[in-house]
DNA sequence: AAAATAACGCAATAATGTTGCGTTTATATC
DNA sequence: GATATAAACGCAACATTATTGCGTTATTTT
């Protein structure tokens, strides 16, 4: 039987296509992905089993940001967050996310905004452009409120 | 004799503009943001005497940052980096820049992209924005060609 | 099935950030 | 200018986050 997520992708040949070993807690963890707009490392451990060693966990995360799966979202605590990278839009060299991400400061949850469009930068001669964010962050509806 | 950094600035009275004492140290800083894009934590230590104790740093910048006098620079590694606020349009509670910021990956150089202007992003209704940030990682000229 | 490669776990360590508290320095008041 | 008040500082201890080396286990390749 097929390991699928809740949209009903093969996880297990998604990691196949990018290089990586199918192993239990590769599956699980790009599932995590698939089910939530970004993690950090915290939030992995937490929706892990306590067996899983937190250096596995680094580890992973740094692979699949390598092979193209997920990249890095900028953040201004001092928590490095990841998110699924957009299929057609990414390679391991140039990570480009045209849609923004909406932190929250209070419960962390993060936001995608698909309907933004990045602006067409020009730097100077000789910069090279690797990545390119917009980062909101605030409160969302239910940390504002209460 | 007043105390000037290279824009001719009154650091001094910037301090006490701002309600914050104008120690040796703080002044120093100050000066520190008045010359460079932005600075992190390491930084601001490498380029302070070996005397000044590191908390020391860390609540100088928490303490400029509450008084509406720098920001944090989301990046996607785990250092949080400080840049100055544009007077006019940062207080303590809003920080709004609607500059950019490009990061290079190799030597942390931060350069302002004054040119860039943020879109005019609505979010859904209850949600509180904060920070506005457009981030571009990559490398500089000096790094790009070396 | 065997060999090669990738992933994992453990323990130790490094790097970054925080807290409490007593002391010093700067600012405000007289 | 002296005194009271408040802010900033330094130290030591601690907390959190991230990394490294190495031997073992699991996955993939042949």
């Amino acid at each position: 039987m097929k390991i699928k997520n809740d949209n009903n992708l093969d996880i297990a040949l998604i990691l196949a296509k990018h290089g990586l070993s199918k192993t239990k807690f590769r599956i699980h963890l790009l599932n995590l992905f698939y089910n939530k707009e970004s993690l950090t490392v915290k939030e992995v451990m937490s929706k892990s089993s306590n067996l899983i060693n937190k250096v596995t966990i680094y580890r992973a995360l740094e692979s699949f940001e390598e092979k193209g799966l997920i990249h890095k979202v900028p953040s201004s605590n001092n928590m490095i967050r990841y998110s699924l990278c957009n299929a057609d839009e990414c390679s391991s060299s140039l990570h480009k996310h045209n849609h923004g991400h909406f932190i929250c400061n209070n419960c962390n949850q993060t936001f995608c905004l698909d309907n933004y469009k990045s602006p067409d930068i020009k730097l100077k001669e000789g910069f090279y452009i690797s990545s390119l964010k917009l980062i909101l962050e605030g409160y969302c509806k239910d940390c504002y409120l209460n």
